[in-house]
RNA sequence: GGCACCGUCGCCAAGUGGUAAGGCAGAAGUCUGCAAAACUUCCAUCGGCGGUUCGAUUCCGCCCGGUGCCUCCA
């Protein structure tokens, strides 16, 4: 099976038909940099990193473009707050992106443009609907006029006439339709602004991405994506903008993910139920959210929770014990690519994958092969095992890891950074774990059973867990 | 009020018109001085009621419950 999609426009999946030359094209909404990120933008950035890889994994020739959004309301009346120039507020917090996404293996779009950066590009466009009558200047604002389009509300699903006697919308005395929205917004005085046509001002939000998306990947590209929560009106005034500057459809597939919940409730700014990377990676490994959110499906909504992290970090735990074992037996020998893509685990994951990016699958291929590994390592430890086999499963199993944006760190890495995490946030004293490991050992040499069981009891209740092998007594914690 | 979506084992989470992946937790076993880890085995009939069908968890209708969008928002 081939590659399909749900497009948000015919909420239906659709087969992804690729340009005779394999290209795509991609712009994905980024964050508006007033502030640092939530779970919810790191769902938004591992969802379409993930779709990303898949597509690169397909071989596609993928532009993949994310925008930061670098002035705004917000962003004015953070710097305001602050008393630093909106600059600072926008280099600050997308220096905090960077440090925060990076962290969970988010791969670097092909171009990241700056709103700012495209000021004539959107006033291109604005002019252009001006001139056709699409757009009103009105008191130095200019507005889109969505009656001068058709096909409003079809993305969103909405009906225009329900819109337009909606009581939440907006009254505002110099639009002459309370649905229109602003293209170009004058400013006040002290405000940032930019020369244009029409006064000194700043661009309105949605005109931005019609802007960027055009440049950079031509007046029809493949994908766009971004939250559930940008479909209306973002998308759709991005939807009527492009049609009204290009007379033509400006993307095939609308893709959008779903939300984070706190106890079944949308994680939002305004509510105040929302966790930054920050605060998460402070008791988290950040691998272990990608995991979390990869777990699920990208349009179902993920109910963000103490519990849930938990599950994932044992989930990784075990890939990563496994991967130690395994690299330990095969010294660093190495797989043929050719027969490693013939591996039915990586043949059932495309397939998954295939079917609109069904990561939760792909995880639950991932566990079964995890028990074949575990099962031929047991094998070879008892002398009985097939290391060929071993060498290519653990190869595909990295493979396949690679395209949820897991399994990039080396084992030994991950478990020192879980343990740190641990360590610090339990407060533990090694010295005093160490002092007991050597007591029970001591003990366990002079088959002195209770003492060596009294000493593990005491770490068990300091959430010590010990591993006799081999090679000596390891411990973890919890 | 309008428009969408969701309701699958104790918890998380896939999925299909022909009797339901995976993970966590739990139970039993192998291994172990005892454990841990690993492995093996066990563990759900899919919110309710009707309808379509040879057959529905999967399609349709109604009901109940939950969420989202309609204003900035990933």
């Amino acid at each position: 099976m081939s590659l399909r999609i749900f497009n948000t426009l015919s909420s239906k999946k659709e087969a992804f038909d690729p340009s005779p030359e394999n290209r795509v094209g991609m712009y994905v909404c980024g964050v508006t940099v007033y502030d640092y990120c939530h779970v919810g933008h790191a769902r938004s950035a591992v969802v379409f990193d993930t779709i990303f890889r898949y597509l690169k994994h397909l071989e596609f020739d993928v532009t993949y473009v994310r925008n930061f959004t670098d002035i705004d309301d917000k962003i004015i009346s953070r710097a305001l707050e602050e008393k630093v120039s909106w600059q600072e507020v926008t280099k600050k917090y997308i220096d905090a992106f960077y440090e925060d996404m990076g962290q969970l293996y988010i791969e670097v779009p092909t171009v990241e443009p700056k709103a700012t950066d495209h000021i004539p590009e959107m006033l291109d466009m604005i002019a252009l609907l001006v001139d056709q009558g699409k757009a009103y200047e009105s008191g130095g604002d200019v507005f889109y006029s969505v009656s001068s389009f058709g096909g409003y509300g079809q993305l969103s699903k909405k009906n225009i006439e329900e819109l337009q006697s909606g009581a939440r919308v907006e009254v505002n005395e110099s639009k002459r339709d309370a649905l229109d929205f602003v293209l170009w917004k004058k400013s006040k005085p002290g405000e940032p602004a930019w020369d244009s046509p029409w006064g000194a001002g700043r661009p309105g939000w949605h005109i931005e991405c019609s802007a960027m998306g055009r440049k950079y990947l031509g007046d029809t590209f493949d994908i766009h994506g971004g939250g559930k929560d940008l479909v209306f009106p973002h998308h759709e005034n991005e939807i009527a903008q492009s049609c009204g500057v290009t007379g033509c459809p400006p993307v095939r597939f609308w893709v959008h993910n779903g939300f984070v919940n706190i106890d079944k409730e949308k994680m939002s700014k305004s509510l105040g139920n929302f966790f930054t990377l920050r605060d998460i990676y402070k008791k988290h490994h950040p691998e272990t959210l990608r995991l979390f959110l990869v777990s699920s499906h990208y349009r179902s909504p993920i109910d963000f929770s103490e519990k849930n992290l938990e599950d994932a970090e044992k989930v990784l735990s075990r890939f990563y014990e496994a991967l130690a074992d395994a690299d330990e037996v095969l010294k660093g020998e190495l797989a043929s690519r050719d027969v490693v893509r013939k591996h039915p685990l990586l043949t059932k994951c495309e397939e998954a994958m295939n079917d609109d990016f069904n990561t939760s699958v792909v995880l639950a291929l991932m566990n079964e092969e995890l028990r074949a590994i575990n099962t031929e390592l047991d094998k070879i430890a008892r002398g009985s095992g097939d290391q060929n086999k071993l060498l290519v499963c653990v190869a595909a199993f990295r493979l396949v890891g690679g395209l949820l944006g897991l399994l990039s760190s080396s084992p030994e890495k991950f478990k020192r950074e879980i343990f740190d995490l641990k360590k610090s946030s339990l407060g533990l004293d090694v010295a005093k774990i160490e002092k007991l490991i050597k007591d029970r050992d001591l003990a366990r040499k002079g088959q002195d059973w209770s003492r060596a069981d009294q000493c593990r009891d005491e770490l068990t209740q300091m959430g010590v867990v010990l591993e006799d092998t081999p090679q000596g007594t390891e411990w973890k914690i919890q």
